[in-house]
RNA sequence: GGCGGCGUACCCAAGUGGCAAGGGAGAGGUCUGCAAAACCUUUAUGCAGCGGUUCAAAUCCGCUCGCCGCCUCCA
């Protein structure tokens, strides 16, 4: 399987370090606010890349920090007149609340800085005596000059990085682009005791003492959002091997951006939707569908519009399912060969699991593997159309079904069933009738129906139609669903 | 200014040397009491533009245009 590496900027053959066992590191987020969509598409896309590597059969360690420390959540403190880990503790749990709906599974451990503190000092004077970091006025800071490889994962020259005039000039510093290891705290601040003095520590220095901790001095991937590349992983980097003297990471793997009108989604623009809000209007389904649609490290414009593609897309699928089911539960005339049509279908069915393997091999392409997911919908849908019967076209449905749950299950959708999607979707559109309503609707146009009442039958459809519920005739009932899109 | 990315149909989107996936929207059709769903047909001799390399280019190279990102906290 191949990965693209930010470090050599090539897909690259992915072998682990040790055997069949795959360490990934994550940074998480910054717990001073609620997350938005961006955050959920950086969780979602290491959530799947982590599930991936499961269903090859890896052993995975998966860890992804809370950054509990930090001068945003100081800020936010102060301005709410609270402490600065309730603030971190209000924001954590309410990460949580967003990513169990989103489906985004815990990781194996999911390390806050502040529980690291004594790791993060052993490091820094560590780096301070072998001479790649240096105290100045109670603070640490790292002396990129002393580190050769400063500057590899983001393709940048620190000559002329200092050229640039972005580099916010620090008297203390040696070099404008070292950075803190260790900050002095100031007056009301929070502060930890160390050998420079009360503190506390610098940003980057907390995914490199906890990734050292949890998955040792060399691992095989560390990931996040683009915007990281430079200066956060380039300074762990930095930082790391300085320390332990062995490689860091071997893959780099970042997420593009979320984007509006084209523009990065970021707190700073404010032109951000937080996961809850998006959660309001859509099924969490939804949301992981549209985010897995576009292949991780390209940006995808936010739109409603795209949403509610994504919307009739998991339709597409539940109303599938429906068909089968519906198959499934008629009678069946024993007979043991495919159907014509069936032989057809069964060549494809039998070899998407290598079709979904593939893409998915390649660099984590979501976007493949759900266009063969929905070739295989297409399929089985043409397949009903075309009448199956007997044992061998039966197995096929029931293959069908099976091989869309075990691929969705790498990207943890396709969980329900069709009822229960129709039910989410009647809460989130706020349908104003319960499924009791509509069943006594539906026998009551059943009655009209059989008295050939047709003008009656179809008021009914349309009160409910107009409601956001479609009808659907079949041969000895009628079934409900919710209109998307 | 430095570094990097992107531009594929009406829209979204895969495709990094060999017949341009998949989805949505539109139009027409089949099925249906009528619908819905589903299926079928239709929509790029064409991949921002112009050159070049090659038997062969969306794909490689060069230039041009347009958009975006990073260089400061960011997923």
């Amino acid at each position: 399987m191949k990965i693209y590496n930010t470090l050599s900027r090539e897909k690259e053959e992915f072998i682990p370090l040790m055997e069949d066992k795959v360490r990934i590191y994550a940074c998480g987020v910054t717990v001073y606010d609620y997350c938005h969509i961006g955050h959920a598409r950086s969780a979602i896309v290491f959530d799947v890349i982590r599930r991936y590597l499961k269903h090859k059969g890896f052993h995975v360690t998966y860890i992804r920090n809370f950054t509990d420390i930090d001068d945003k959540i100081i800020n936010r403190a102060n301005q709410e007149g609270i402490t600065w880990d309730t603030v971190a503790g209000k924001y954590t749990d309410e990460y949580y609340r967003d990513m169990d709906r989103l489906g985004v599974g815990r990781a194996d451990a999911e390390p806050k800085a502040t529980e690291y503190i004594q790791e993060m000092i052993d490091i820094v004077k560590g780096l301070v005596e072998k001479g790649f970091a240096y105290e100045a006025d109670g603070s640490v800071y790292f002396s990129v000059d002393t580190f050769s490889g400063y500057g590899k994962l983001s393709k940048r020259d620190p000559e002329e990085m200092i050229a640039g005039a972005r580099v916010e000039v620090d008297e203390r510093k040696k070099n404008p682009l070292d950075f803190a290891l260790w900050k002095k705290s100031k007056e009301g601040e929070p502060f930890w005791e160390s050998p420079w003095g009360l503190g506390r520590p610098g940003w980057h220095i907390e995914c490199s003492a906890m990734s050292l901790k949890h998955l040792g001095e060399s691992f095989d991937i560390h990931g996040g959002g683009a915007d990281l590349l430079f200066p956060h992983h380039e300074n762990e980097i930095a930082q790391s091997e300085a320390f332990t003297g062995k490689p860091f990471a071997r893959f780099w793997i970042h997420n593009g951006f979320i984007t509006i009108d084209k523009e990065k989604m970021s707190k700073s623009l404010g032109n951000f939707f937080t996961i809850r809000e998006v959660l309001d209007t859509f099924d969490p389904e939804v949301i992981r569908l549209f985010l897995l649609s576009t292949h991780y490290r390209s940006p995808i414009e936010f739109s409603d519009e795209q949403l509610h593609e994504s919307e009739t897309s998991i339709d597409r699928y539940y109303s599938t399912i429906m068909r089968i089911n519906d198959f499934l539960e008629k009678d069946y005339n024993v007979k043991n060969d495919f159907s014509n049509s069936g032989k057809i279908f069964k060549d494809l069915l039998f070899s998407f699991r290598d079709r979904f393997g593939e893409a998915m091999d390649d660099d984590f392409n979501t976007a493949l593997a759900l266009g063969h997911i929905f070739e295989i919908i297409r399929e089985a849908n043409r397949f009903l159309d075309h009448k199956p019967s007997g044992t061998k076209d039966r197995e096929l449905l029931l293959l069908t079904k099976e091989l869309l749950s075990e691929a969705g299950s790498v990207l943890n959708i396709f969980d329900r069933t069709p009822h229960e999607w129709y039910l989410s979707l009647m809460k989130i559109k706020k349908i104003g009738l319960s499924e009791q309503d509509i069943l006594e609707k539906i026998s009551e146009r059943q009655d009209a129906r059989q008295k050939k009442d047709w003008g009656s039958a179809d008021a009914i459809r349309k009160e409910l139609e107009e409601k956001g519920i479609i009808l659907e005739d079949k041969k000895d009932r009628t079934d409900w669903k919710i209109k998307v899109g």
